[in-house]
DNA sequence: ACTTTATATATCGAACTGATACCATGCATC
DNA sequence: GATGCATGGTATCAGTTCGATATATAAAGT
């Protein structure tokens, strides 16, 4: 399940152009699976080089032609096939928790702006989250609830953590030696 | 804060070769920081031509030389200096989401069957944070059991919330038509 | 007058992933 | 006795992805 197909599964909610595509990675897709243009722009070309959508270019005055896609049958028999991996996998690359697995080389006030610095990230997330549903979540089919629902109970829980733990990360013990 | 980096942080802990930073990063650091040798010993290279750690070539017969790095002063200042970044980042990338995204296109049985693997990658890594407990959480350093109860606690809810929630995804509504 | 935001496409180097190759030993299995 | 797999070890490579940047216009904010 890479770009490719994540693109491909936006598009059978209606046709959408490139830059349409970024903002729902950002919104609905970015607690999960962010992605640039780096990114959607190839992929978008692979998938019409490839016949899984077809493309409309719509001129426009001073600015460059909107490409809408569309998908295909093909594209549709396609996504449902990539849909069918058992083990689709769940990754995390954290580089706050791996600072955090030093934070004994770090000065203590440094650490404490991280947690706060994380938790105000976490909060913007949960702000998020009460957008989609007070302005339409009533309409989403379950997977997108359940998708949401899952990124509310993840940011809940870490931030619950992080206010319970903090404390083990700025006592007495840590690095006076890197506080030079 | 890349591979490179936390390579760097890992040999604070004692010199290593390419292949001892790999367990760790398949150990300690595989909930939140995976990397494999395409990254690994690209980095190490790396950090041997700046002068951030030093390389001793152990001869072993038959076996391609054992290359041991160790960090070098200069090495403790780059790592302290990454370390100040006030807003590291922490950032998921799940296909298991995305395909859930889409339940209403996959078949009830395909969702039931994802459900289940997630389940089981989750218990796979409570089970891997409970032996580095009965081993020797008690001696690491504050940030590690920080990290560890992290990933404890984020591995909990998201038991909790499929086990809660499952149920959304595979109701009467989900697609028969899908279900061909 | 200046900067930001929004619309829209596209590219590029750097970084990372996942698989593979090479080489030896030992252990289990067929 | 042969085949395959695990362990210990280094290393590369094609394919993906990331993050920043470039280009262009216009509305809207400061």
């Amino acid at each position: 399940m890479d770009v490719k197909t994540v693109c491909l599964g936006m598009l059978t909610e209606g046709p959408a152009s490139g830059y349409d595509l970024k903002k729902q990675f950002e919104s609905t897709f970015g607690h999960f699976f962010a992605a640039g243009y780096g990114s959607i722009y190839p992929a978008l070309s692979s998938l019409a080089d490839e016949g899984l959508v077809s493309c409309e270019e719509i001129p426009q005055d001073g600015k460059p032609d909107r490409k809408v896609y569309e998908i295909t049958p093909a594209g549709h028999d396609y996504l449902c096939e990539a849909l069918r991996d058992p083990c689709p996998c769940h990754k995390v690359r954290s580089e706050f928790l791996a600072a955090m697995f030093f934070a004994h080389l770090m000065r203590p006030e440094d650490v404490e702006t991280v947690l706060e610095n994380r938790l105000e990230d976490i909060a913007r997330y949960q702000a998020m989250f009460r957008q989609f549903e007070v302005e339409n979540a009533s309409d989403w089919p379950e997977g997108k609830k359940f998708v949401l629902g899952f990124g509310k109970a993840i940011a809940s829980a870490m931030e619950a953590y992080i206010a319970e733990n903090r404390h083990l990360l700025v006592s007495q013990s840590t690095a006076k030696a890197a506080n030079g």
